[in-house]
Formats: structure tokens, sequence, C-alpha cells
DNA sequence: CTCCATGATGAGAGCGCTCTCATACATGAT
DNA sequence: ATCATGTATGAGAGCGCTCTCATCATGGAG
């Protein structure tokens, strides 16, 4: 039923070792040989047995993903499944298994004596790491190569992948300042999270370019919940801005509610631009224009990242930011100012199945 | 760095044999030799290497989750998260791993080769089968363990757990049919899938306790997106009917769609139904009255079933419904008629953080 | 006191693979 | 012809663990 390297060798009429070295594709075997030994293996289908390989290899052939429970409400945003087809579908094609972990604290003791020391996994890709990861730190102790999808600051040997949230914040911010509206103020996130954090430093970075000073009360904090982005939004309304960049699609949803409950139309009263590009923002009333980050290759990217280290056995760790893209839609205003030349080349319109935007 | 049982047993003082009885918990091992090797096992913070151990006991503890790329959309709902972190919070308990497969058609044959075949994983747990699904004939072939979340019947000897989808369809028209509504039709899922079927087998259920015979036009069926039950509810409209029951929540959001733009209220005009308690349902106008899964539940019975077959070298195949529930909000008009005694004891008031339905 | 069941321990084989080393043979330079 | 070089192959050790079996001590029954 099972076979062994043992067996096959037997059956091809070669030794132990031949079969291994053309299992392993080394060079130094006969074409003949090679084939005679390939097709028997075909012919009975035989597979290695993982843990024997394992133990002489030292490796396992499997990534941890390990994202941490405190984040199981932003589960049902497009982010999560997106990024784990990214890191499956890459590992996948480098011949790597992906054992995931949804850790709660009280399961993170075990998790990291049972599967890094025990080596069960050869490296680990942590989803969005609070600000104070007791895992990374560890794996990078215990010399398990790390890779963070997201900015990790702390762990200065650790390897990170992000979105360019800087980058996002201010341009979204700058689309805004382009269509003419300049009192822009902003719902920012929670500035423990450094999306919370580079996103704000965008919208500072927008305005500062535009030689405009934001009043400190342009700047309400939110905690990227749809609740917390209608407070935010009721705070933010005796400041009477013009434009909001609110820093999460979720958080925008919120405030489009607050604004309708005070009797202000978006566009024509107020300009949003949300951010994040979740499933439901082409569906809001108006339509989101929001910021897209490119999700799948974050994770792409994270396991390239990851067995660069691994396979090259580099330890010097390497840091990713990708590029966002903005997403017009109409909740920005930009749709009724249609053929304003100054626009041209900043806006993108590939927003997925929407009608392009008639540039 | 990393010891070995060999060097514990050194420090130990005693034999790898004994170092090995006293991690593997057997008896014959004098109380204070078993403490002392467990200080040392402590001190140095050892942990056996899991591809050693797993090469002489032939199993890996580790659990593979499956889940068909066909369904990379349904990932926005509530439910791959939560049936996931069921499944991983009963594996972490028994001490096992997760290895996550997101697998599409091509990756299928990889797939089964490198992990089935290389006895990477223990066995598996697939979540939502297709009708015919190739990796489940092969794991069951190989004498791999199976369990399917979601019922499969087409693999006799395969274990499933699943929700009671016939008995959640009928629960949620009798609710309609208690309320008073007579004409009671239904959008029901595709035909092809097993929820779609026993959802519908329910609601007929239900029709015919009631002793009301469906006119075949109270039937539209839908594919379980929100367009679908939009289009679905127009074909409907035809049928005048006062009552529908709507498969799942996400197609009863294109029907309320669809019978804002008809001109008709919800529940005044028309009630509804839905199925999922999905996230949005109690944000939408009016909130929606719909069936919740013990979709957590289901992935940690999945775990129950598969390790029972793994642990004790079950073979016969296992099957577990778990019943649901109905959240009572406002699209199906109960909340109007508070008071009426006959409803007592029928509708459950667990509905998450909205205020209880007073009895 | 002897006998044998029972408990505690160690020795050693073996899980299925990789990899180093030794060997055999072919090839080309001298 | 001689030797260095390179290629193809096999023998065998060893990865770190479990588990069977042998050994020895202990102690109650006869």
């Amino acid at each position: 039923m099972n076979y062994t390297l043992e067996e096959i060798a037997r059956l091809a009429g070669v030794s132990r070792s031949t079969v291994s070295r053309v299992i392993n594709h080394h060079p130094n075997v006969r074409p003949e040989v090679r084939e005679r030994v390939w097709r028997i293996i075909r012919e009975v289908g035989y597979q290695p047995h993982a843990a024997a390989r394992n133990l002489v290899t030292r490796r396992s052939q499997i990534v941890g993903v390990v994202i941490p429970e405190t984040i199981p409400k932003v589960f049902s945003d497009p982010y999560f499944p997106a990024v784990l087809r990214g890191i499956f579908d890459a590992l996948m094609e480098r011949g790597y298994h992906l054992m995931l972990s949804l850790l709660s604290p009280p399961q993170e003791e075990d998790f990291y004596q049972r599967a890094l020391r025990g080596r069960v996994v050869d490296g680990i890709i942590v989803l969005s790491a609070q600000v104070t990861d007791p895992l990374i730190r560890r794996a990078y102790e215990e010399g398990l190569p790390v890779v963070s999808i997201g900015r990790y600051p702390q762990e200065p040997g650790v390897s990170y992948v992000d979105a360019d949230n800087v980058g996002g914040g201010r341009m979204a911010t700058e689309h805004l300042l382009r269509l003419g509206w300049r009192r822009v103020a902003t719902i920012a996130g929670p500035q423990t999270m450094a999306p919370g954090i580079d996103r704000l430093e965008g919208y500072r970075a927008a305005l500062q370019a535009w030689g405009i000073r934001p009043s400190p009360d342009w700047i309400a904090e939110g905690d990227f919940t749809e609740a917390g982005g209608y407070m935010a939004m009721r705070r933010l309304l005796s400041a009477r801005p013009d434009a909001v960049f609110v820093a999460s699609d979720l958080m925008a949803m919120g405030a489009l509610k607050a604004l309708r409950e005070a009797g202000l139309r978006v566009p024509e009263d107020m300009a949003i631009v949300g951010y994040d590009d979740v499933e439901l923002a082409q569906f809001t009333d108006p339509p989101l224009t929001t910021v897209r980050q490119p999700i799948y290759e974050l994770g792409r990217v994270a396991v390239q990242l990851l067995l660069h280290q691994l396979e090259e056995d580099v330890r010097e760790p390497q840091r990713v930011i990708l590029p966002t893209e903005l997403v017009i839609r109409a909740s920005c205003g930009a749709l009724r100012q249609i053929g304003m030349p100054e626009w041209r080349g900043d806006l993108a319109s590939r927003n997925s199945g929407e009608p392009g935007f008639p540039y």
C-alpha cells in the first residue's frame, strides 16, 4: 500500500541512494536510470514520507501564519481572506504548507512551545502584529525566520511587508484638495495601530504640501469600527469641514450615517474618501471613493521574504512597502466635475466592475 | 541550544527510555525520577522534535482543513472565520495543528500527493464540499479520516456535521405562518447545493404541516447572492405573496431592494425572513428576522468526529446535525404584534445585543 | 526461604529518509 | 601506457524519537 524508498529502489534495481538522488533532482544520475525510477515512482504513486524527510533535512516545509485573536471582527472584511490567499498561493507554488494559528493569549504559550520549539514550522508570518508581540520576539530569538505583514518597527531584526499607508492617506487627502475642498478634516484610526498612525501622517503631509494648517478639531480619532466612525463624524460636525478623509471604509459608513442624520448631502455638502475598498464600499449611498491596498500581493510578498530568509539563510531584515491605489466613486464629488483637466493621470479608474471613470 | 532526549537523559542521570516515558506520561516511572526529569525539561526548555516523533508514531498531529476555492466570495460572510475558529480551538485543545488549504482545482492534485500521500496530515476536514469532491474520495481511499462540514451524502463512508437546514427552513416558514401570513413564498438557494435543497425542503414541510399547497410560482430560485435575491424577488412579485422565506440573508438584502423599488413596505406589505444571521442582517432596513446556525460549534464538532475516528480508530461514518435558532427582528412583522400568546416558547430572543423580544 | 508476579529501568532496534564517503568506471591529458 | 579528473553508483551512518524486550529489584504467597 505505502511504499518506501527502499522498495522503489528494489523495483528499479538500483540502490536507495540513487532513488533519493532522482527524487531530489541530483544531476549525477544516468538519464536512463532516472527515467526508469520516475516511471516506477509514478506507477506505484510513491510519495516520500514527510516526517522521515523532515527529520534529516531539519525542515518541515511548513510555514506558520499567525493571526492574533485581537482582531476577530475585522475578519469579516475581505482583508484576511485575501491576504491568506496570497500567502497560500505563494507557499503552494514553492512546495510549502500553511499552518494557521488563530491565537488568543492563553493559547500563545502552548503554540510557542509546540510549534516553534518543536520545529513544526520553518518560519512564521504574523498578521497585523500588535506593537508588542511576544511571539515575534520569541521566534526571532529562536532563530526562526519571521515576517510581519503590517509595519512592525519594534523588533529591529524583523522583516515586514506593508501597504503604503502614509502614501495612501496622502493620496486620498490630496484628491480632496485637488477637487477644490479646503476644509479637509479626517477621521483617523487608533493612534496605537500602525495603519492609524501612518494614514494620519499621510493626511498631515498632504495638507502641509498644500500649505494648509489643519485645525486640531479637524482630526477625530475612531477605532476602525462603524460605530466609531459615526461618533467621530458627529464630533467633527462642529468644526464645519467640507470634506473628510476617513481612515477606513467601515468608519466611513458610520460617518455617512451621521451625515444623513444631520441632513447633510454627500458629496454636495461634504465629500468623503474612505480607505480599504471593502466589498460594501461600492454599495453605500453614495458609493465610496476609497483607497485600495494590494492585499493579495501583501501575502505573496510576505512569503517571498520569508522563504528568501529561509532558503538563502539570510538574516538581515528586509522591508517592503507596496503602493496603494485610489478608487474613484461618487462620495468625493469627483464624478460631478468630469472634465477638469488637472485630474487627469492622477485618478485611477480600475474600480472593479464599475463603469470606468470617463476622463 | 536545542536539546535532544539523549541530553535530557544525561542531565537527569537516567536513560533515554525513561525520559521518553516521562514525556509520554507512562505510569511506570518513580515519582521522584519523574519530578527530576520534568524539572530539567522545564529548565532547559526542551521540546521533542516533531519530525522525529512523527516518524515513529506515524502521526503528525496535524489536521488539514480544505476550503474549495469555488466559494471565495462567501468568505466575506462570517461563516468561514467562525467555523475556522471552532476548528482551531478544538484542535488546539487536543494538541493538534491546523493546516489550511485554499484549494483551486489545479492545486488539488499537488496537494493530494504531497499532503495526503506524504502523510503530512492525519486527517482532513472539508468545508462545504461540492456534491462531487474528488479529494474526499481520495482521502477516503487513502484510509485517511475525513469529516465534511455540510451534508455530503455522496460518499457513504464519509462523516459529516451539518446545521439543521431542513429544520431551519421549516422554523422560518412556520414563524411566518404563525404570524398570520398565508401566501408564503420562498426564494430558494441553488438546488445543486445541499443547503439550497434542504432549506427548500423545510419550507415545503412547513406549508404541508399547515395544509397549504404552495403554488409553483411561489418558489423562485436564487444563487445565494444579493443580485440573485433581487432578481428572484422581482420574479416573485407577480405571484403576489404576502411573505417570503429567503434562504440566505444576502439574497434577502437583494429582495429588500427589489421591494423598495416596487414601493412595497416591509413588513406591512410583505414579511421577510432570511437565513444565516450575517453581521449586516441587523443593519438592513428593516432589520432582518433570520435563522442563525451554530457555526462555531460546527467546527468544534467536526474536530470531535475526526479525532474520534483518528484516535479510537473507528471507521464507521458518523453524522451530526446541529439545531438552528430563530432571531426575531423587524422584517417578519412579529415585533408589531407583541403579545400574541401563541408565539411564546417558539421564538428565541437571544439576538446578540438587540433588545430582547419581550414575550 | 524460595517462587513468581509486578514495577522500574536500560539496551537497542528501527521508523524512512539524506548525505558523506568509498568505489568503480570512463575520459582526456601527458 | 599512466595518471589525474570526473561521473555514476552503492554502502552505511545517523537524524531524534518510540517501543519492545531483557534485566533487575521488590515483596507478598506458599
